[in-house]
DNA sequence: TATTGTTATACTCTATAACTATA
DNA sequence: TATAGTTATAGAGTATAACAATA
């Protein structure tokens, strides 16, 4: 909650907001993708994707660019400016972990690690049982 | 990221959204509150206030009260339906947390709490010196 | 027939600004 | 004058449904 409204004001700074952010991740991730691509990995409608797109595309972080083989499909692409602006997060994100964890002896992060991943695994455990009843 | 979508979903079965359900808790950590009061608690313009009691009251978990002083005011309150729905959240954050935490013995649940402290302590310090650089 | 992306429409959350009724 | 809440207006994110172009 924190974080999250701190990378909110952030990333206002730049004129983005979290889901066009989180797009240009992905793009950022996993190079240039479908838009169906990226509406399933984003867990959100296509048409969602499309106005997305739009905002990054005339705040110039990225363009769509036709797909080599499929004509239906479009490829979004991240430009000079928006692969920069993802590398800057990735690096404050290195610095931010470093500052954060740093200083614990690697078997201590170790077993901190490990007893999240026991809990994530619980509560995931927890979720997919309440879902079916 | 995990419980928020469940979350999500789970509260769309009874109509509701987050913002909404925020505001019905802080009525049943807080009791009954002014507009402006909420407005405060959930950091949000209390235009925005008047959009979540709006639809609240719609769906029968909230009434608007008349201040018994001051007459601009008004006070939002829970219905039984509203405070019966904050029990049974209050319940399941309970089961819950036993769930993920219960078997962890006494000390070692004090050191993995710690460290989240520490580390949250440390989290507030870089944003606050990345807020005047 | 199925898939990709778009247009059309609607709802929720959010914000600012102007206004009314009270304090 | 200042405060509580509303109306007016606007923008972003989300969804469903219908449609065009292409596979």
């Amino acid at each position: 909650m924190l974080l999250n409204e701190d990378m909110t004001r952030a990333l206002a700074r730049d004129g983005l907001t979290v889901p066009r952010t989180h797009l240009l991740w992905m793009l950022h991730q996993q190079g240039a993708s479908t838009q169906r691509a990226l509406a399933d990995a984003l867990k959100v409608t296509p048409r969602n994707i499309t106005g997305l797109v739009d905002g990054l595309t005339e705040a110039g972080y990225l363009t769509r660019e036709p797909h080599p083989t499929d004509r239906r499909a479009t490829l979004a692409t991240l430009t000079p400016a928006g692969a920069s602006l993802m590398d800057g997060i990735a690096r404050g994100r290195e610095v931010l972990a470093a500052r954060l964890f740093g200083d614990l002896p690697a078997d201590e992060l170790r077993s901190f690690l490990d007893r999240i991943d026991l809990v994530t695994a619980r509560l995931r455990a927890a979720l997919h049982e309440a879902g079916r009843p």
